[in-house]
DNA sequence: TTCAAAATGTAGCCTGAGCTACAATTAGGG
DNA sequence: CCCTAATTGTAGCTCAGGCTACATTTTGAA
């Protein structure tokens, strides 16, 4: 702590910082899914799954283009690059993690789900590990 | 299901929702927070809080006093309104009922805190409600 | 093969939430 | 009482991420 002068400002610089970048992982994580079934991902079907309008999903494209998470956005042969994959998995993984530990705490599916959705952008590695930690002790009772 | 032709549109549509309402939620806690130390709300102490700008914090201001959580943004003495007064009170209830399970869960306080500020925001009703009915088992051990 | 519907792209708008630079006000110590 | 420092306010900028309206391009069925 030493400082100690602002712990409060960092805590809220952090979820900000978190926020701008969740739009880009759940578009790489629906990116990833789409490719895994073996078609090619269509601006339509994003649309569909953020419910957005396709000019706010090819911005939005446009812009993970830039930060390297994604290629072809112009080809309309959208991939994922290796970067993007990378989240993409990580951001699944967490996705999944969350929402079995709020169902093995009794919650519906839909809703470990929807609020998975939410929360998957805010957990330290350390909570994650807490959480994992937590699912594998229940596994075994 | 039924229908089941747009779960994952709703699923982020909410989150795009809970993010608009975010600023505001932790704005009329830490406004809360200060008025129960006494103190009158200053600019340059939710600045601190925050990490940004006077001028961020004036507008956002203005902002949730044309939602009618705060008052007196004008004449320098904010003061909650009752819907205010509520919407800090349940907004510091989550915080501290999700730092005390991360708490739990075996994360450490800062770190719980940290993570509880980003979480708060994305967890249903029915989540929270589990998370309760975990904690208070776990303190019947 | 044609032609209507679906998909994609462009232009231009809005709001929220950040910033700096500069101006005005308020408060406290000398 | 005055003058400096702190606080608050204004103007005007940026970027992200929504939108509608209006092309254009692609595609599939008749």
């Amino acid at each position: 702590m030493s400082d100690n002068s602002n712990d409060r400002a960092t805590i809220h610089q952090r979820v900000r910082r978190q926020h701008a970048s969740e739009l880009a992982q759940d578009y790489v994580e629906a990116i990833h899914e789409i490719r895994q079934s073996g078609n090619p991902v269509k601006i339509s079907d994003l649309q569909e799954i953020f419910g957005v309008s396709h000019v706010t999903v090819i911005r939005t494209l446009k812009r993970i283009e830039e930060q390297k998470l994604v290629t072809g956005t112009r080809s309309k042969e959208i991939e994922l690059t290796a970067k993007g994959k990378r989240l993409a998995k990580s951001a699944a993984a967490k996705h999944e993690l969350l929402k079995s530990f709020f169902m093995a705490l009794g919650v519906s599916e839909s809703q470990a789900d929807a609020d998975a959705e939410g929360a998957e952008h805010h957990l330290s590695k350390e909570t994650l590990e807490a959480i994992r930690a937590f699912l594998k002790s229940e596994a075994n009772v």
